[in-house]
DNA sequence: AATGAATGAGTGTTCATTCAT
DNA sequence: GATGAATGAACACTCATTCAT
C-alpha cells in the first residue's frame, strides 16, 4: 500500500507533466490518450486507474492550479495593506508563476474557454480574487468609483496579454522583471477606469 | 453561371454563419463537420466544393476576420493624428466588433491558439498595428520610451480581458459604451509603463 | 442532330481516350469520374450523357476492344490455311494491337480480372479463337492431341507475359518484330504438349 | 505476454486469410475495411494495431509472398544441376502454390498491377531468378543464346496463363499433374526462341 | 496495480450520381 | 445537350475506453 501510493505518485506526477506540455502545445483535444502516456512513459491503461478520462485529466490540471492561484492570490490579500501593494504582489505572483512553469500558464490560458464553465458557482477563482481587491479600494476611497469585474479586467488584461505575447515570441526575457512597470501600469489602468467615471 | 454564383454564395454565407457561432461555442474540434452541415442546411458533400476541409475552414474564418481587422486598424493608424485619437478608435473600433458579432469575437480569441502560427511571418496583424501606433507615439515623443509590443500587450489587454469578462457573464451591456472610459484606461497603462521606465 | 452527333461523337472519343489512358495508369477503381472529365475536357454531368456510370464506361470500352479482338483472330482463322500460318497472324496481330496502343493493351490486361466475368457466356471470345485453332489443328493431324484450352493458355501466356514485361520495363522496343520468334516459340510450346501427352 | 503473442497471431492470421480470399474475389479497391475485419471476426479497429491501413495490409500480403517465391525459386536454382531440371522443379513449385491456395495465386495475379511498382529495386523477385535461370543455361550453352527476360517470359506465359485460365474456369483439375508438360513446353517456347535468333 | 490488445462509435473526406439552370 | 453545384452514402481511419491477463 505504501509502495504503491509512491509508485501512483510517481505516475500521477509524470503522466501530468507530460499532460501539461501536451496540452499546452496542441490544446487538450489536439493529445490523444496514448500521446500522453508514450510521453510519460506508462501504459494508456495505468492512466484510466488514476483518471476517469482525458477530460478529467485535464480538469484536474486546470481546476488544481486555477483554484491554487486563487488561494495564493486570496493570501496576498491578506497580507498586503493596501491596493498598490496589494496589485503589485498578484502581478508579481503571476510573472513567477510564468517564469517557474510557462507551460503549465499557456495550458490555463488556452483551457479556460473549454474548462471555466465547469467552475462551481460558489467557487472562489482568481477574477473573484483581484475583483474584490478592487472592491476593497473602492470601498477604502484609495481608488476611484469603478465596477470591481471592469478593474479586474484591466489588471488581468495587462499581465495575460503581455503572457500571451510573451508566448508567441513577441516578448522575450522573463517576466518578473517586469513585475513592477506591470503592475504599476495595471493600477495606472484602473485609476483611469475610475477618472472615467466622473 | 450568375444564378450559381448566387447559390454559392448563399451556402458559404450560411456555412460560415454556423461555423462560427458552432466553433464559438465548442471550439474548432469540439465541433464536427455534419454538425456545421446540418445547422447550415446543406450536405457535408458541399461543404467541400467551397473549402478543403474542416481546418481550412476555421483558418478561413479566422484569417479574413483577423486580417481585415488589421487592414481597419492599419486605416485608423492612417486616418487619426495622435497617439490619444488613434488609441481611441482602435478601442471603439474593437468593442464595435464585439457588439456586431460576438460569436466571431469569441471565435478569433478560441482559435488564436491554434490558428495564429498559421499566419505568414510577412502579413501585417492586429498586433503590429497596435504596436507600431505605440512606437510612432514614441518616436514623436507623445508617450515616454516603451517597447511597442509591451505598449501593445497592455492595450489590448485591457480590451480583450474586458471582453472575455463578458463573454463569462461578468460584465453585461453593450461593450461600445465603455469604449472611451476603456481608451483612456489603455492609454494610461501605456504611460505608466513609459514612467516605469525611467 | 448531325452536329449533335457530331459533337457527341467527340465528347465519346475524347472520354474514352482519357479513359484509357487513366485506367491504364492507375486501374479503373484508382480514376474518378472527375479526373476523366477533366482530362477529357468536359464537365462531369456530360459524361452521364453518354454512359450509364463509371462502370459502364469502363464495360464499354472493355467489351469493345474484347470483341473486335475477337472478331479480328476469327477473321484471322478464316484466312490463314495452317496452324503455322494462323499462330503466326494472331500473334502478330497481338503485337500489332499492343505496338499501337500500349494504353489500351494495358488497361485489357488490368481490368481482364473484373469485366471478364460479365462477358456473355455466348459470346466468342479471343480466348475461344485461339483454342479454336488449336481445336483444329488437333483435328487436322497437324499437331498432337491437346486439350484446345492448355493450347491457348499457351500461346496467350508467351504472348500476353512478354506484353507485361514490356510494360514494366523488362523489354524493350517494339513488340512487332518479336512477333515471328514469339510465333515460333508459341508454336513449340503447342507441339510440346501434344508430346508431352503421349 | 506469451499469450498476448498468440492472440495477436490469432488476429493476423485470421485477418490475412479473409483479406486474401476478399482480395482475390474482388481486387484490393473493392472490398472494404469492414468487410474483411467481418469476415475475419475482429474489429475493425483491432485491423490497424497490426497493420498501417488497408495498402499496408495488400502490401504485406502481396510482399511477403511475392519476396518468399522468389526466395524459394533462389532455393531451386541453386538446388538443381541443369536447365531443363530447374525449369522443372520451378514450374513444378508453381502449380503447387496454385494448388495449395489458389486465393492467394489470384491476389498475386489481380494485385501485381498495384503494388509490383512498389517493390524496391533492388530486391531480388522470382522474375529475376526466372531470368537469371535462362541467362545461366544461356551462358553454359544448354540453350541458344536468348534475352534473359524474353525467356522468362515465355516460362512464366506458359504456368501464369495455364492458372488464369483455371481460374476462369477453362481448365479443370489440380494444377500440379500439369506441371511436367507446362515444363516442357516453357523449355520448347525458350529453345524455341533461341533457334529463333539464328 | 499495470499492461496493451481489442473495441466500436465517431470523424473527416471522397465520389458516383442527380438535377436545376 | 452541357454544366457544375449539390447530394448522401460510402469509406478509411482515429481514439477514448474497457478488460483479460
Amino acid at each position: 500500500m505504501r509502495l504503491v501510493g509512491v509508485r501512483a505518485v510517481g505516475v500521477r506526477a509524470k503522466v501530468e507533466r507530460a499532460a501539461v506540455e501536451l496540452f499546452a502545445t496542441h490544446g487538450v483535444e489536439g493529445v490523444s490518450i496514448g500521446e500522453i502516456a508514450a510521453a510519460a512513459g506508462v501504459s494508456q491503461g495505468a492512466l484510466y486507474r488514476h483518471y476517469r478520462g482525458k477530460e478529467d485529466l485535464a480538469w484536474n490540471l486546470f481546476s488544481t492550479a486555477y483554484l491554487r492561484t486563487a488561494v495564493e492570490l486570496a493570501e496576498i490579500r491578506g497580507r498586503q495593506p493596501g491596493f498598490g501593494a496589494r496589485v503589485g504582489a498578484m502581478v508579481g505572483h503571476f510573472c513567477a508563476l510564468y517564469d517557474r512553469d510557462p507551460a503549465l500558464f499557456r495550458f490555463m490560458l488556452i483551457a479556460q474557454h473549454n474548462l471555466l464553465p465547469r467552475v462551481r458557482p460558489g467557487q472562489r477563482t482568481p477574477v473573484d480574487e483581484v475583483a474584490e481587491t478592487v472592491g476593497d479600494a473602492v470601498r477604502t476611497g484609495e481608488i476611484a468609483a469603478v465596477d470591481p469585474f471592469a478593474g479586474a479586467a484591466a489588471i488581468l488584461g495587462v499581465i495575460l496579454q503581455t503572457a500571451v505575447f510573451h508566448i508567441y515570441g513577441r516578448l522575450e526575457g522573463a517576466l518578473s522583471p517586469r513585475a513592477p512597470t506591470l503592475a504599476r501600469a495595471a493600477i495606472a489602468a484602473v485609476e483611469a477606469l475610475g477618472r472615467a467615471a466622473t
